[in-house]
DNA sequence: ATAACCACTCGCACACTGTGCGAGTGTGTC
DNA sequence: GACACACTCGCACAGTGTGCGAGTGGTTAT
């Protein structure tokens, strides 16, 4: 017989109390956020959410495969405006922006985005709505992809680096300033073999760390937004 | 801080035949090119050289440790030209391609080099170099930093993404372009969820999947370079 | 010649990993 | 009351990185 909005809600609930792979997806990402890559394992997840180990492989094929559907979730955070809200250079720059936040909120990404093509629905459907915006900015054909592989590989690659030193200051219990003192410390010793990095490294000793990255950042992402500008107007 | 491999002093004197530090790290790097990172065990690494597995440990700190070193030998492999060969635009053109096809040639690079920040002395000489590059082009104070990090987060990224589909399609026993086809036939039955992807789809399908990538390297290592002439300018 | 020292090797052991297998358990359907 | 199905999980296996401490061969000091 056909199920009334009442039977029907019951009947969607799960049968008994069960473990669902959102769940674990989501217990997944809470366990990377606090405690790294290397903090990851079945055991631990799984014992965190009151399971025997094995019993996730059941909503989940290998680890490799969890860790894919924990890429695609953080896709899900991004952000790529519509174009036709402020235009598509400023789209693209608040897309960078949300790119990078998401990133930077889950800095272990860094160690794992590059470990595997992103094919999930998220990065999907971001991949969908980057290309609306730059077909809406005037390229053509595979100018397109290419203009949006461009910003996407600089953000990723930009915040990639940068996520980077951060989960490796964390590591030590360092702050990113001290690690990044301790670092041009030990750069200063080895000056005589970079002559050309002696300014650089002056330049930055004793500065605020996070906001020298946003500084390249934002320098970074304006160039690239910069150069497919000037693309479009050849 | 505690101090590095780097700064580890390592005067020795062979005295019989022994391991050394230099016959690792190549062992390590021609099993990471058969086997990739997976394949890559402190025991089977030992074994290779007919050695005790830990025998390693005398010569290298720890498996990360050693990882550092690999890396920082591939940034050897990459040419960062004078500026007063050719001017800093074609220096860093020639820079850029010279790392993608280091990273190319070892593609398990893409999932290891976001996992540390990189401080070895070729990758301090190559951040000189490239320095001296962006400087001879005009820029000045901070902006020498963020230019040459632009150019370097850009190649990085986008060659990263790359190699991570090298790996992919070759674990799966695939050539590029017959994964790729899968991907676009698989990406084909959804393709209702991203109207906006239709025509990338079609677009990609069939085609040599290496001339592509080259051509959207092109497109964004050259757009980068004009965002930055751009800047130059004003 | 002897002894002390040092650079180096390596077997054993520990704690821990991902995961295949197959048995078990609770729920819904006939 | 029987069957099917969705799901759980203990056990076991074949690995992993690496600390420890004993061993070994060569150089130098007495």
């Amino acid at each position: 017989m056909k199920e009334s909005i009442w039977t029907r809600s019951r009947a969607a609930a799960p049968a008994r109390e069960t473990l669902s792979r959102e769940q674990i997806v989501q217990a997944a990402i809470a366990t990377l956020d606090e405690e790294g890559v290397a903090g990851l394992s079945m055991r631990k997840l799984a014992a965190k959410l009151g399971a025997g180990a094995t019993s996730l492989y059941w909503h989940v094929q290998t680890k490799d495969d969890l860790i894919e559907l924990v890429i695609d979730e953080v896709y899900g955070e991004v952000d790529v405006p519509d174009p036709d809200l402020a235009g598509w250079r400023s789209g693209a720059l608040l897309f960078g922006h949300s790119l990078r936040a998401a990133v930077l909120r889950h800095p272990w990404l860094a160690e794992v985005i590059y470990s595997r093509p992103s094919l999930g629905p998220n990065a999907m459907s971001l991949g969908g709505r980057g290309i609306a915006l730059f077909r809406a900015a005037g390229f053509t054909g595979r100018d397109i992809d290419h203009a949006m592989s461009s910003v996407m590989s600089y953000v990723l690659g930009s915040v990639s680096a940068e996520a980077a030193v951060r989960t490796e200051a964390r590591k030590r219990g360092d702050s990113v300033d001290d690690w990044a003192g301790e670092v041009l410390e030990q750069t200063r010793t080895v000056i005589a073999d970079h002559p050309e990095m002696r300014e650089s490294v002056e330049r930055y000793t004793g500065r605020d760390m996070a906001s020298i990255y946003n500084e390249s950042f934002a320098f970074g992402l304006d160039t690239v937004l910069e150069g497919l500008e000037a693309r479009l107007r050849k």
